[in-house]
DNA sequence: CCGTATCCATTCCGATACTG
DNA sequence: CAGTATCGGAATGGATACGG
């Protein structure tokens, strides 16, 4: 699948968005983050997704590395779908997009804590090393001299 | 267009994919953001887009308050489209992406920096009031009390 | 109950042609 | 250059049927 969607874009959002930029994606990811789901009727009842789609997506989750299927030891246990940590990492991702439809679009039932401390967490733009909040504004983008390698 | 894609998701996640999470939408506003382009051929050219899904895309940012229409005062002057601050504050969420991308499928060729300085800047997840950095499996969702209101 | 598979209607997308 | 119109194909959704 990948290179298919966004041909000819070098780009790493773009590849990114090779893998959950289709419909229903984010939010199958985000269920199963921030709700712990691990089983497709646990995501077909609360999405209302069509079952079919519903496989095909997790197929190419667990295609992706995103997810990795376990299944039940005894018979008619259902399989698990279970984020690894390249899924979890997506994390950031979910978290922008509801901080942005909290606060232009509709503000919706939930906020993220750190359940070490249960103090709210916000994703920021920051300096590496510095303490102040960047403003979007003040971001630009910048080709970069050497590629680093990729984690598996 | 509003609660026709995902409806009954009450969650802020949802209703920012309402507004940019089909095909190629943050991939425009990401060549707005961060080539500057402003112009019809300029995202065509670069992106490869059918005319006809880019009108339609560009169409929808306007009338959700993503895009600016300004047409150009002379005849035969092509209107801009330029970001509004709703716009613009998708930047953590196409930088969250270009990151994670950059880290477990391609590397791409940007990264980005602070334009007041020059220092790289990075989608960090953060208690509000605290420095360190929170781990990615430590921030979970958390129903919150009272709505905010939302920005026009 | 847990999925998978299939059929069909609808929507979305891409390529091309065309207009001002 | 900036779109609009059209058409065929792909993706999607809904319903249902099927097997463990």
């Amino acid at each position: 699948m990948l290179g298919r969607l966004y041909a000819n874009q070098d780009c790493a959002a773009a590849f990114a968005l090779e893998l959950v930029g289709e419909r229903w994606s984010l939010l199958i990811l985000r269920d199963a983050m921030f709700r712990g789901y691990t089983r497709f009727s646990q995501f077909q009842k609360k999405l209302g997704i069509a079952t079919n789609i519903l496989a095909k997506r997790l197929e190419t989750f667990v295609a992706a590395g995103l997810m990795e299927r376990r299944q039940g030891g005894t018979p008619g246990e259902p399989a698990e779908y279970v984020l690894t940590q390249k899924g979890l990492e997506l994390k950031p991702v979910i978290i922008a997009l509801t901080q942005w439809g909290d606060k232009w679009v509709e503000p919706g039932p939930v906020l993220f804590a750190n359940r070490t401390d249960g103090q709210p967490v916000t994703v920021q733009l920051r300096e590496a090393d510095g303490d102040a909040e960047v403003a979007v504004a003040d971001v630009v983008a910048r080709r970069r001299q050497s590629r680093p390698k990729i984690r598996r």
